[in-house]
This record gives C-alpha cells, sequence and structure tokens, in this order.
DNA sequence: ACCAAACTACGAACACCTTCGTTGACATTA
DNA sequence: TAATGTCAACGAAGGTGTTCGTAGTTTGGT
C-alpha cells in the first residue's frame, strides 16, 4: 500500500504539470511545444523531467506507444491544495484563514469573482454550524 | 538605485526569517535556540545560513556587537504577500482569486476568522466602485 | 535497403541548498 | 595568566534541481 503524499514538485517540474493538466495526456513533444511559448527549454530537459517525475509518481507514463504518453497522477486542484498547505505551514504558521485574508487584501478580484468567493463563505459557515 | 526584488526565501530560511519575526532582531544564538524548539539544526549551520541571508539581502546585519545582531529586512506581511504572488504565478495561472478559493475550500476557519473575511470581501467592493 | 528524423536513455556538468567540522579571534573566569 | 567558553569565518561535503550533449533504437520516406 503506497500511500506516501507525492513530493512538493519544483519549479521545472509544476511548469510541466501545468502543461499536462491544461491539454491532457501527453507526449514530451506536446509538452516541451506547449513550453516553448513561455520559456526556452530543451527538449531532452523535458525529457529528463519528465523521466524523473515518473520516478517520483507526480506523472504516470503509457509506453504502449513509441512516444511515451505522460499525465499528471494527480489533479490540479489536489496539488494546488498542496501547495498551499505547504505555504500555510512554512509562511503563515498554519493559520489558512491568515493566507486567505493575506491574499485577499492584494486581490484585484472582479465582481463576480467576489460572489463566488463570498457564495464559498455562506456555504462555510452552514457547514461549520 | 538596488530597487530588485529580494529573491524567495528557501525553507530552511524561511524557518529563521519566522523566528526574526517573531521575537525581533536577534543574535545567531537566540535563532538557534528558538529553532531548537521544532527542528534539530546545528549552530554553526544557522549561522551560515544568516550569514548567506546577509549576502541575499533577505536579513540586515548588526556588527557593533561581538555577537552580531540580525533582522529580518523585510516585513512578515511583504514577504508572504512575495511568497503568494509567487505561487499565483506559478501555480495558478495568475489568478489570485483563485488561489483565495481554492484555499478557503480547505479552511476549517472560524466565525470570527470568517467574518473578518467577510468585512474585507465588503471592503474591497467599496474600493472597486 | 538506406537515410534522415524522432525518440528514449544515460551521464555529466553546474548551480544551489543544507549541513557541519575546523580554525582563529575574543571574552570570561578561576 | 592560563584555561574555558563563545563567536564569526571559511571550506567542504552531500544532496537536489536543472540543463544539455551524446549514443543507440525505432520509424518513415525514398
Amino acid at each position: 500500500m503506497r500511500r506516501k503524499s507525492l513530493p512538493r514538485p519544483t519549479d521545472a517540474e509544476l511548469a510541466i504539470l501545468r502543461v499536462l493538466w491544461q491539454t491532457g495526456a501527453s507526449t514530451v513533444r506536446e509538452v516541451h511545444d506547449a513550453l516553448s511559448g513561455s520559456q526556452e527549454t530543451g527538449y531532452t530537459t523535458v525529457l529528463k523531467l519528465l523521466q524523473i517525475m515518473t520516478e517520483k509518481g507526480l506523472v504516470v507514463r503509457d509506453e504502449s506507444q513509441r512516444a511515451h504518453v505522460y499525465q499528471a497522477s494527480e489533479s490540479e486542484q489536489k496539488t494546488q491544495r498542496q501547495l498551499l498547505g505547504d505555504l500555510v505551514d512554512r509562511a503563515f504558521g498554519g493559520s489558512q484563514a491568515q493566507l486567505v485574508m493575506q491574499a485577499l487584501s492584494t486581490t484585484r478580484a472582479s465582481r463576480t469573482e467576489i460572489t463566488a468567493i463570498r457564495e464559498l463563505l455562506e456555504q462555510m459557515e452552514e457547514e461549520s454550524k
């Protein structure tokens, strides 16, 4: 039973994961091309990263084709929550609410977003009753 | 005019910064002792870290005493905001609101915290008018 | 069947992070 | 003053992250 939580993805790894979340399962070439828009990374660099990420369990690899197909093993939301949890522990003394407030205070959220957040709040209050 | 933003503090550096924010300007020994509660770090390790952090500009050093006194060069809030901004860029596609919602959805905030957040929201709505 | 293109695998280089031992200077105390 | 303790500085080691060159294999086109 492997239930160990996955390691926190590094910066380069996160950039790759974002591609996989956005475009779904992809080959190295597809990831590399998608990445080329924002940064200049060599093809073999992306390949190596994906190999390492496979070892770490951050992605799963389908080797049935010649060009292996990679897929993020955790959802974007779950990873985001993990990263937030890490940050809460490391920089906010464990107070998630503190983080939320700090984030809110620098946000220029649109009207719709504010409404969405407010709805979330009401839902929380409901549950904590 | 050195206006470059400071580098993102590493995990070990952040642990030290937290001590400095909490207890104010401190000597290496004081930081080390404070840290001993939570982790096992050698004295010279803390010293080295603080020296590196001085070079990076993360802390400022007062050498007027034999035991140098270190102080965080940025406030806790400013650093927290920087870290949040980094995370927003790296993992949330630049959407701060997205981060807030994700954080909220896993928060067990107390009633008072919810109220505080709600007030912040109203304030934001006020300003965006 | 041959050549060029695309692919994986591997290793190595380099930078950075973290750790700690050692050294030499300075201070305190017996 | 001699011994002991505290301090900053330095270097080095071991780990990890990121990069890419090279080699070898497979595929597709001619």
